[in-house]
RNA sequence: GGAGAAUUAGCUCAGCUGGUUCAGAGCAUCUGCCUUACAAGCAGAGGGUCACUGGUUCGAAUCCAGUAUUCUCCACCA
């Protein structure tokens, strides 16, 4: 029988996967075990496999599994967010392909499309996990807007009206003219751009004076309801309680002064537009301004600009800049960058806008949410963000949580034609509410805004176990609040933050115990890996590429938490490497035939040692996974497996060509293997599994799979065994170094003599002869004369090649070390005779030095004496 | 403008509470090897004034201050 020389992915992928699922391996009940929950980010129903989701759920894949295999009830939920705005742009710009405008639709027939589309498109990311090997219990998937989850939003609005945070009312909200909807503060994204800063001439009321401002915005002037002026500016002191008139249009507004203006910037005028600024609007309101609201939804002025009606706000700029030069007001143009804020979602460049929008109070809200991450309830990973988490708590402003969109989840208000309202979850209830209060409930219709996609999102992890309807419920009691939460820190606020403000005022617990933020995947050139930007590779590409295993170990190579993961195939190229060499171990192992000796001295040793190495090397492991390191767990898996199972362990007990091999000893490396196998399974699950079967490794029945298999668990060791083996290894490569440096063959076998020592050599004598191909060892008290030399610690070691060695090259050789050696006794020695040293150190650290004094002495002994034997 | 973080081999990063687990790892590089598990491999080797300048200390990659560069987050200056 042959096996491939190489590992191939598909057919273990395809293999298993489906296997693991028929076997409901991925499922979880309430047990009496303990539960280890995550709740999966959900995607956007929009969304594509990117590489950061990639990141990110490999990530919850290796923590499910390795805690299913410690023998907890692991229960990964995943799902998928409607995602309002993204998903309702997106279907807007379907359905204008074929030529349907969302403004001829009924909002009825416009959700039909986007849930037509929702259940064409919104699966595709969760089928592109389960190539990933998410081992997800797919049978909770869940969606934003199911009819429970929904519902569980609708209750929590309620009651947080209830409770008094939600309120309606006009504020100046950032608007998004291409959504046509109003946007939180989160989702704006502030870019900086290269703007003009024009410089207008105001005609002054009844003189032929000028004053001038500057602005951004020229096309806002026809909203101009005053000119501000510092109170303490003196080059403007004759103007006050005087008039201008507005440009083009001739209108008058007054002059109004303010301390708020800076009489450094610009011409140290400022025009005043409350309909259309934020901080003018806070100016206008001071001042008893009006409020002169000049555009439409979509951008487009309106009939209150008396000119350019109709025409985009860009446009408009433009045209009115022109007009403006052509009669002669424009004083100058400046080049100019400033902050610009765009939608998150659409792109769009955000309108202050006025309107009238549901609120959330969040000052209350946010005080135990932050407190939960003071104490270290929950905890950060890494905590360099409780930082800003901190002061985005403590400085949170309101949350604008209605959004003039049709998908998603409609505000239970009620209007009546008074256009009174009222809060309630049904019609029947609203009218109900509306006589009990003593009103008309006739002409009844429902707000037509819907909620923020984070809203319903925010209750993600309890609305997945249904624990917003019914708390009472067993599996929610059982899995809530879950352990990990794995995220980027992007949405710290978003989301985060609001999950923690939601759990606690429904449970007066937290929703998860961490928060494991990774790191943004970025280029090597240190951009972040976009679809604009075209410098993704596509997840499904390389895992075809590189295989599964090989690209979950790539992305996790080099992602310690928080820190951003300068991405490149080279990674994926190792983790397709490391797949191949344990698949080649495994094909060593397969080959070999058996013997019924019993296991040799020099095999049971190797054993024994690795034993231990393995031991330790298991509780680095854990570490690293308690402390949430993963890629420094892999990297330790990866040497146990790479360096000392394969390069030293299986070489030490394999026999000669076509030998057998002694049954006891293929027992212990299959033993070994099994253990090893269970190390890499959360990080290479397909090829773990697809070895896990083999006869080798004896019977296995049906579900005797290494997903479910027992984790190793921890064993004592004895650091001296692994301390004693180094120096073995030490011994063999300082052979092969000679080797390599005289040219000689590792076929030509050559005599090694080792002067007694400390270390009982005398227990790996067969593996030294083994593995640095030695003719004869031979321990000895004497010098060797005219020998290659080397020190193993304190040990010294001869080579005696067939011609004598160079005797002035190993005398350059030797005096080097020895010069080496003496430098570094001298600084002992310095530190020894200081005597604030002596004092003030710590006695341990004094005895170290002490002891490193009396080794150097040794070694320069010894070389000094081997000096004077070379004459 | 405010806050936080980073700067250690060619690259990506470890180095916890200052003293050989203090200069490390993986990859890449170089030199030999097509040694029958693996060239996606084996053996060996070479790479670093730990950004810069001061300070604290018997002793600093590690603590402090400043400088430079970079990144992230937050912020309404026309």
């Amino acid at each position: 029988m042959s096996i491939a020389k190489t590992y191939n992915p598909k057919e273990a992928e395809e293999k298993w996967y489906s296997y693991w699922m028929e076997n409901g391996f991925f499922r979880s009940t309430p047990d009496e075990r303990e539960p280890y929950t995550i709740v999966m980010p959900p995607p956007n129903v929009t969304g594509v496999l990117h590489m950061g989701h990639m990141l990110n759920n490999t990530i919850q894949d290796v923590l499910i599994r390795r805690a299913r295999m410690l023998g907890k009830n692991a229960c990964w939920v995943p799902g998928t967010d409607h995602a309002s705005i993204a998903t309702e742009t997106k279907v807007v710009a379907l359905l204008k392909e074929k030529g349907i405008d969302k403004k001829d639709l009924s909002r009825e027939d416009f959700l039909t499309h986007a849930w037509e589309w929702k259940e064409k498109y919104g699966g595709i990311i969760l089928k592109q996990l389960e190539k990933l090997g998410a081992s997800c219990d797919w049978e909770r998937t869940k969606f934003t807007m199911d009819p429970d989850l929904s519902e569980a939003v609708i209750d929590t609005f309620i009651r947080f009206y209830k409770e008094g945070y939600i309120y309606r009312g006009v504020r100046m909200v950032n608007w998004d003219p291409q959504g046509k909807t109003a946007l939180s503060d989160e989702e704006v994204i502030r870019k900086e751009v290269n703007q003009k800063l024009y410089y207008i001439r105001y005609k002054i009321s009844g003189s032929d004076e000028y004053i001038i401002i500057a602005t951004t915005r020229p096309e806002t002037i026809m909203a101009d309801s005053a000119i501000c002026i510092n109170p303490n500016d003196p080059r403007y002191t004759h103007l006050k309680g005087k008039k201008v008139l507005v440009p083009l249009i001739d209108r008058e507004i007054p002059i109004i002064e303010d301390e708020y203006v800076d009489i450094e910037f610009g011409t140290g005028c400022l025009k005043v537009t409350p309909a259309h600024d934020l901080n003018d609007y806070e100016l206008g309101q001071k001042h008893n301004l009006e409020i002169l609201d000049i555009l439409n939804d979509d951008g487009t002025l309106n009939e209150k600009a008396q000119i350019l009606i109709g025409e985009d706000r860009f446009i408009a700029r433009k045209k009115i800049a022109k007009l403006l030069e052509e009669v002669e007001q424009i004083e100058k143009i400046e080049d100019y960058k400033s902050q610009v804020g765009f939608s998150e979602r659409t792109d769009a460049v955000i309108e202050p806008k006025l309107s009238m929008q549901w609120f959330c109070k969040m000052e209350t809200l946010a005080k135990p949410a932050l407190e939960y991450v003071e104490n270290g309830t929950i905890k950060l990973i890494p905590e360099k963000f409780f930082a800003s988490y901190k002061h985005w708590m403590e400085n949170v402003k309101d949350w604008c949580i209605s959004r003039q969109l049709w998908w998603g989840q409609r505000i239970p208000a009620w209007y009546n034609e008074k256009n009174e309202w009222v809060v309630a979850k049904t019609e029947e209830e609203a009218r109900a509410t509306f006589l009990a209060e003593g009103k008309s409930a006739a002409g009844l219709r429902q707000e037509d805004d819907v909620l923020d996609t984070w809203f319903s999102s925010g209750l993600w992890p309890m609305s997945v176990f249904d624990g917003v309807r019914n708390p009472e419920n067993e599996e929610f009691k059982y899995y809530y609040p879950t352990n990990d939460l794995v995220t980027a820190p992007e949405i710290l606020f978003f989301w985060i933050a609001r999950m923690i403000i939601m759990g606690h005022d429904y449970t007066q617990k937290p929703p998860f115990k961490n928060v494991y933020l990774t790191g943004i995947v970025r280029d090597k050139l240190g951009r972040k890996m976009s679809k604009s930007l075209g410098n993704s590779p596509d997840p499904i590409d390389l895992m075809e590429q590189y295989g599964t295993d090989g690209v979950r170990v790539g992305m996790l190579l080099s992602s310690p938490a928080g820190n951003d993961l300068m991405f490149d195939v080279s990674y994926c190229e190792q983790g397709r490497n490391f797949a191949n060499k344990i698949w080649n171990a495994f094909r060593l192992v397969k080959g070999w035939e058996t013997t019924d000796s019993p296991a040799t001295e020099a095999q049971k040793n190797a054993a024994t040692w690795f034993d231990n190495r393995f031991n330790q090397a298991l509780v680095e492991i854990n570490e690293h996974f308690d402390n949430y390191r993963l890629s420094d767990a892999l990297m330790t898996t990866y040497k146990l497996i790479w360096d000392d199972f394969c390069a030293w362990y299986l070489e030490l007990v394999k026999p000669a060509y076509q030998a057998p091999i002694e049954k006891e000893t293929l027992d212990t490396v299959a033993g070994f293997f099994q253990k090893i196998l269970k190390l890499a399974h959360p990080f290479m699950p397909f090829l773990t599994e697809e070895l896990w079967h083999d006869e080798i490794f004896g019977e296995r029945d049906a579900k005797d799979c290494v997903i479910v298999a027992e984790y190793p668990s921890v064993a004592p060791f004895d650091e001296k065994i692994i301390k004693e083996f180094d120096s073995v290894k030490q011994i063999i490569s300082e052979v092969r170094s000679i080797r390599n440096s005289k040219g000689i063959s590792p076929k030509i076998e050559l005599p090694l003599a080792i002067s007694t020592s400390d270390i009982n050599f005398a227990k790996y004598q067969d593996s030294i002869v083994k593995l640095a191909n030695i003719s004869d060892l031979s321990f000895v008290q004497d010098k060797i004369q005219g020998a290659v030399s080397f020190l193993a610690g304190k040990t010294e070691c001869y080579v005696q090649l067939e011609n004598n060695v160079d005797a002035e090259a190993e005398h350059e050789r030797i005096s080097k070390e020895i010069e080496y050696l003496k430098g570094f006794l001298i600084s002992v020695d310095k530190k020894l005779a200081n005597e604030r040293f002596v004092q003030n150190a710590k006695p341990e650290v004094v005895a170290n030095e002490q002891n490193k004094k009396a080794d150097a002495e040794a070694k320069i002994k010894i070389l000094e004496e081997s000096l004077s034997n070379l004459g």
